[in-house]
DNA sequence: TTTTGAGTTGTTCGA
DNA sequence: GTCGAACAACTCAAA
């Protein structure tokens, strides 16, 4: 009997270096299945702006694999009862897939694995959304790594992540197809067109996401290292939610990034290039520590933190939600993460200490908002994320390390060209006050249009004292175990 | 087992 | 305005 592969996409909607599609297509017919089944992840089901995202993601997926040969089948319904389905329907021998390693998920992958092997069919899946896999990746001890630089040092060591497989160039479909939906069925898209700026932002799938790397590495390289940090200038990759969906490879990333500059091992890069490869590296890095602490999802990996006393404070939630706390740096962060679904690292780092320190809102309120509001939520991302901003992560940070958001924005958007795009009210102060418009002369204020309070809020917290505040409560949490 | 060096991203105060 | 020290103590990783 010839082979007749399932190939199960999930965080991995490319063709490109795909290990699971390259092993169905060298055996045989191949077909491309994707499952719907939101309700197997919760309580971290896709987001609004992930689904926008995926929702355009699958378009171009089911068109590139039409396009090779093989159509995507699309599903909607259980995992496992939906595989077996279109399993029997298509008299499949195989099913394959690339691992993901969220908890939940490894665990109900687990299941389906002995469930589909139980049904007589062999199953394999692979590593294509990592560098390495976490469970092969330890201190020398043995234990999962706490730390980020010892854990980077220890991929420095190691032999290069392995190089990408190119896409088949011809895929050979089943004599028998199965049904499936078209992507519109899924109802992945909003009901109110709130996703006008993400259409003229973003270009989901893969096409989209190798023009981004390709951009990214047109410019040099060298001056990532500081651009980075810059809100007000395009100086970061873009590639976050690309690589979340897996319609390109980390693999693909850092290979291309180390051709860019002559193929020298990442070990002797130093300076830009090994800059951003590290980014890479903090993304495997949060990979690592949600499978090896699958509970830090819900609660804080240091367990001292669990007695945090945080705030219940519904209407400053609600203002750092709409960009309405009064700190400019903040409030531009928070209206462009609602209206492009993402938001530059340096002010996600500004509005989730304002978040937790300012506010003392739980992380996990900060949490859950980026994960419904970002096209790039990935779980393991925003639980390192928003732990190491809480300082109850992965990272020893001291509890003191607290941002002033005046300071920060004075610092690292020097022009407020970041702030006049995000808060059109304020566009008409001068640099020097834009980042403390209630500091500003009445004058100054008047001569710009804005009236505190009622074009723009007045900060809703003193900032200095809502540190000491914040510093209390740190230190008797770290006194008080 | 014990010891030692080190830890993404900061702020404020006082000289 | 600039600079260095203080902000405290802990945990991790490796020797």
């Amino acid at each position: 009997m010839p082979a007749t592969t399932i190939v199960w996409f999930r965080h991995d909607l490319r063709l490109d270096d795909n290990p699971a599609l390259a092993a169905a297509a060298a055996r045989g017919a191949v077909v491309p299945v994707y499952i719907w089944a939101p309700d197997e992840e919760a309580p971290w089901e896709p987001g609004a702006a992930a689904r926008w995202w995926l929702h355009g993601s699958l378009g171009k997926l089911a068109a590139a694999l039409a396009k090779a040969g093989a159509p995507l089948v699309i599903r909607r319904g259980g995992s496992l009862a939906t595989l077996r389905e279109i399993a029997a329907a298509v008299g499949a021998t195989h099913v394959t897939w690339n691992r993901r390693y969220e908890p939940a998920v490894v665990q109900r992958d687990t299941a389906i694995k002995q469930a589909l092997a139980a049904d007589g069919l062999t199953v394999e899946s692979f590593n294509g959304g990592l560098l390495y896999e976490p469970a092969h990746v330890a201190t020398k001890e043995g234990k999962p790594y706490q730390v980020f630089t010892p854990f980077w040092r220890a991929l420095l060591a190691r032999d290069e992540p392995a190089a990408p497989v190119a896409a088949p160039r011809k895929l050979v479909p089943p004599p028998k197809q199965a049904a499936g939906l078209d992507v519109a069925d899924l109802g992945l898209l909003p009901t109110i067109p709130w996703a006008g700026t993400m259409q003229k932002t973003w270009s989901p799938g893969e096409a989209g996401a190798r023009k981004r790397l390709d951009a990214f590495l047109e410019r040099p390289l060298t001056n990532y290292g500081t651009d980075r940090d810059r809100p007000d200038h395009a100086g970061t990759s873009g590639l976050s939610a690309h690589l979340h969906c897996g319609e390109i490879s980390p693999r693909r990333v850092w290979h291309a990034v180390r051709d860019a500059v002559g193929g020298k091992p990442a070990a002797k890069l130093a300076g830009s290039p090994e800059v951003y490869l590290r980014e890479l590296g903090w993304r495997e890095f949060a990979g690592h520590l949600l499978f090896h602490f699958p509970h830090t999802a819900a609660a804080p990996l240091r367990a001292d933190y669990a007695k945090f006393p945080w705030a219940h404070d519904p209407v400053g939630l609600r203002a750092w939600q709409r960009g309405r706390t009064g700190f400019p740096i903040v409030d531009a962060g928070m209206r462009q993460l609602w209206a492009t679904g993402w938001m530059h690292n340096r002010v996600r780092m500004i509005v989730a200490s304002f978040l937790v320190k300012d506010l003392r809102v739980s992380w996990l309120e900060g949490a859950r908002w980026f994960w419904d509001t970002l096209v790039d939520a990935d779980l393991a991302a925003n639980t390192l994320g928003w732990q190491w901003a809480a300082g109850c992560g992965a990272d020893a940070a001291p509890y003191f390390r607290i941002f002033n958001p005046t300071t920060q924005g004075e610092k690292f958007d020097p022009d407020g060209t970041y702030v006049r795009t995000w808060v059109p009210e304020l566009a008409k102060l001068p640099a020097g006050d834009i980042h403390q418009p209630a500091a500003a002369a009445a004058s100054v204020l008047s001569k710009a249009g804005v009236s505190l309070g009622r074009d723009y809020p007045e900060p809703i917290v003193d900032h200095a004292a809502a540190r000491k505040r914040a510093l209390e409560a740190l230190k008797a949490v770290s006194k008080g175990k």
